[in-house]
DNA sequence: AGGTATTCACATGAAACTATTCTCTGAGTTAGG
DNA sequence: TAACTCAGAGAATAGTTTCATGTGAATACCTGT
């Protein structure tokens, strides 16, 4: 009694809240500078790259049309940020006389060509009513809005279009073809476009002409060099943390780390980020060169897992006969998964995809990083892909019978073990 | 032995189909004046 | 007569099937020595 007693007395005390805010003493300000969506106002090794696009762009400030620009490099190399960057100071510089607008679109998010050139024109239609709708117009009919809104008043149009080789791949490069063109029937205004890409490559896919009017220009980002790395996580580490609450050895290590995955910048930061908040949490002050490989195995299980969690089902399917299989021969070809997962969708109840289909999905796995799948001829044996899990099998499966429309299988698997052998 | 033709088991590509979501249009219906 | 309702036609897209063609190399088969 007097112990349950002491321990209401603590209670009112103390708040299950305090030891969180209490020793929250690593960060000193607002962790959200730690984060990729984030802006900074300085992009260090990066200036050759934003004087070189601040040449092009300051055309524009002149009144005339800056050239297109074609921007190249790998993940958090700073491209996005960078043109953001420029954008930002072009329109403090702007007068009323010669201002130039930027749209910014994420292909990855809108995907389409239909998306990409609704997304735009809405931006200049305030009236909700007057705007395209998500779908049932032609594209012809969003492109003519699209033109018609940009070209009531004299403007300046950049358009940003992010991720661009992921659009053309899907889509071929019909938009690219007409807003290269679309100067020609404008009066007032005109646009020139700035597309990002991961894929040096993907230019092959285009059109010719496309190609030469959208290569005005071509700007290389390099990956960063773990000693850029250490300085890019320098300038923000100085305005997030608190004195003294990360080891010296903490931000060369995640440089590092990063510098092996061809020196990606946003995961240096995440890492740094992870790092810190799991030494937040447990209350301890410096961060340590333990925080962080905690956190490089954190975010490495945590990008699996989600990805596998999203997954649409027949690809999840398909996923749980591949651990089902390997469990036998960890390497697997197309026909061997094909026949396991027709068996496990008999038994569960599902209608089997076709082959052809399933070859595609497994492509994607790979794409992925769930599997590695690669071609190879076996002569007489024929010509399949030699596919092997790349992810742990049985946190894998677990996460795979959580799914629904998979729960059947626990009853089902009994019958499947029988069927393989 | 050396050359080449076959063969296997899919890979890869293209076209067509299905389902879904949403808009637009025009005919039919209803309510109010 | 204006306002509303509703079915049917169009559009775009994702996901898939169907059909057709391509392919790398082990092996079978042939040729000439």
């Amino acid at each position: 009694m007097a112990e349950l007693k002491s321990m209401h007395e603590t209670a009112a005390r103390t708040n299950v809240f305090d030891k969180y805010i209490a020793t929250n003493t690593i960060f000193k300000s607002d962790r959200e500078m730690l984060r990729p969506s984030y802006i900074p106002k300085v992009l260090p090794h990066r200036e050759k790259e934003i004087d070189q696009l601040a040449a092009i762009v300051s055309t524009g400030l002149r009144g005339d049309r800056p050239s297109n620009v074609l921007i190249f490099g790998k993940t958090g190399t700073g491209k996005t940020a960078t043109v953001k960057f420029i954008a930002n100071e072009a329109a403090k510089v702007s007068s009323s006389s010669s201002t130039i607008d930027f749209i910014y679109v994420n292909c990855c998010e809108l995907d389409t060509n239909y998306s990409v050139l609704q997304h735009m024109a809405n931006k200049f239609i305030e009236n909700t009513e007057d705007r395209a709708p998500y779908n049932g117009w032609s594209i012809e009919r969003v492109y003519s809005l699209f033109k018609e809104v940009v070209d009531r008043q004299k403007r300046l149009l950049v358009v940003v279009l992010d991720e661009l080789d992921r659009l053309v791949y899907k889509t071929g490069d019909d938009l690219l073809y007409n807003l290269s063109r679309i100067n020609d029937d404008m009066k007032n205004s005109k646009v020139s476009i700035i597309g990002i890409a991961n894929d040096l490559k993907f230019t092959d896919y285009l059109d010719a002409r496309v190609k030469s009017r959208l290569g005005e220009e071509r700007i290389v980002f390099s990956p960063y060099d773990a000693r850029e790395l250490s300085d890019i996580l320098g300038v923000r580490a100085d305005t997030v943390f608190a004195p003294g609450a990360l080891n010296e050895d903490v931000i060369p290590l995640c440089a590092a780390l990063a510098a092996q995955e061809h020196g990606d910048a946003r995961r240096a930061l995440e890492m740094l980020r992870v790092a810190a908040e799991s030494a937040e949490r447990e209350g301890r002050k410096p961060v340590t060169t333990e925080d962080v490989m905690k956190a490089k195995n954190k975010i490495e299980l945590d990008t699996v897992t989600e990805t596998v969690k999203t997954l649409p089902s027949q690809s999840k399917m398909l996923l749980l006969s591949m651990t089902i299989y390997s469990e036998k021969r960890r390497i697997m070809t197309t026909g061997d998964i094909y026949d396991t997962y027709h068996n496990l969708c008999n038994s569960v109840g599902i209608l089997p995809l076709t082959q052809r289909r399933i070859g595609d999905l497994i492509s994607e796995l790979d794409m992925l990083g769930i599997v590695r799948a690669r071609v190879r001829s076996f002569g007489r044996g024929g010509r399949t892909k030699e596919i092997e899990l790349s992810v742990p099998l049985n946190e894998t499966r677990e996460l795979l019978v959580d799914d629904e429309l998979l729960s059947s299988y626990k009853n089902a698997r009994a019958k499947i073990q029988t069927t393989l052998i």
